[in-house]
DNA sequence: TAGATTGTTAATCGATTAACAATC
DNA sequence: TAGATTGTTAATCGATTAACAATC
């Protein structure tokens, strides 16, 4: 009814809290309370509950939360028992990397296809996956299709990659290349700017220093 | 005098200036408005100006900004004509992306040595760099030493790693394990957490079907 | 000079924190 | 019931945007 938009401050929170209730309850913790949480994870324990009430009231008070009530909430909104399809383009170090990596399968995101423009990887096998060439995106997406477009090219590539993603239908694009690519309403961009990372890194090397 | 604190939002958006400033250079423009920096970088103008004032006038009423002199005054303030060595540790996927780009050491970030654990992957060369077992880790460190740690290890090593990465008197750690690591005033931690940024596309492939 | 555009102050907006009544 | 802790409102803080005088 009251259909409050969550602040995206919120929403880069809960992967944290879900972390953090993912080790309580491995320690075998049964319930936790907001100032607990604010010691533990260094957040205001106001903010903290605030958070947790953009959802609904999880909590009870004199009690607290209970943890792996609250995991699953959590767990629930960021919709994490769901299954999705990556198509990851480029095939170079970052590439190869994601694909490689097992842990994101584990998270129910599944590297389905690999594909790059250069004949010397083209056929070669990264994660299980064997790199196709580019031309057969469109082609390859005809089984199943692909949830996520993960964009590993050099910025060059980038906006056409993301043009042709879109095209096949993919819903949110994970874009590594080091290029703010623009994309229709509907679909949603999560930027991974390591070069910017590494020039924000480079500032506080040097901050005070001017 | 009037030391002014820069806010952190202000540092997270001087590379995306310097990245859009280095590509009109390229295109061979002059001079450039905020206004068509505003247009051009989807920010608005007002805070463009108020952004780039926080480091000094570098503009000219009536006229705008010089491009190239920009630039070079964003570069400067980003410290990006330093030379900094790199200790990677962790030589699994992401920790062998990394030390195999190019793309760091072009910018001056320069992988200097990768360590692992695991005596599959110690003596293999990755990069250009072979991978020493990490108990060499503050033996190499007397050979140059390291200004940047690069953390690539799963969580439970993280913390342990920051710390031996600390004492080693590095200034500054680029942490890639989905761990908030604990560090001294001194030293800050610039994080990559690709789950969290993994459970925040997740979430928004789900939003409004709660 | 007239036009343009900055630098900067003031207004707005949103996010964080404090406070406390509700309630388990 | 008494104590604890939430849910929620009010206060604060900081960041963004608008407005405009300064000035090239």
């Amino acid at each position: 009814m009251e259909e409050m938009r969550i602040p995206e401050a919120v929403i880069r929170r809960l992967p944290k809290y879900y972390r953090y209730l993912v080790g309580l309850e491995r320690r075998g913790e049964i319930r936790i309370s907001s100032s607990a949480m604010s010691r533990d994870m260094g957040l205001n324990a106001s903010q903290i509950r605030r958070d947790l009430n953009c959802f609904g009231g999880f909590g009870q008070q004199g009690y607290g939360y209970n943890v792996s009530k609250l995991k699953g909430e959590i767990a629930r909104i960021l919709g994490l028992s769901g299954d999705y399809r990556m198509f990851i383009v480029g095939a170079g170090n970052i590439g190869q990397a994601l694909a490689g990596y097992g842990g994101f399968a584990r998270e129910g995101f599944c590297p389905a296809a690999i594909f790059d423009v250069d004949p010397a990887v083209i056929g070669t096998k990264v994660g299980g996956l064997v790199v196709r060439p580019l031309e057969q995106l469109e082609e390859t997406a005809k089984n199943g299709g692909a949830d996520v477009g993960v964009i590993c090219t050099p910025a060059s590539a980038a906006q056409q990659v993301a043009d042709r993603l879109v095209a096949l239908g993919v819903r949110d694009i994970w874009n590594f290349a080091p290029f703010d690519v623009q994309v229709p309403e509907s679909v949603s961009v999560e930027n991974v700017h390591l070069n910017d990372s590494l020039f924000v890194l480079s500032y506080r090397l040097n901050a005070g220093e001017q």
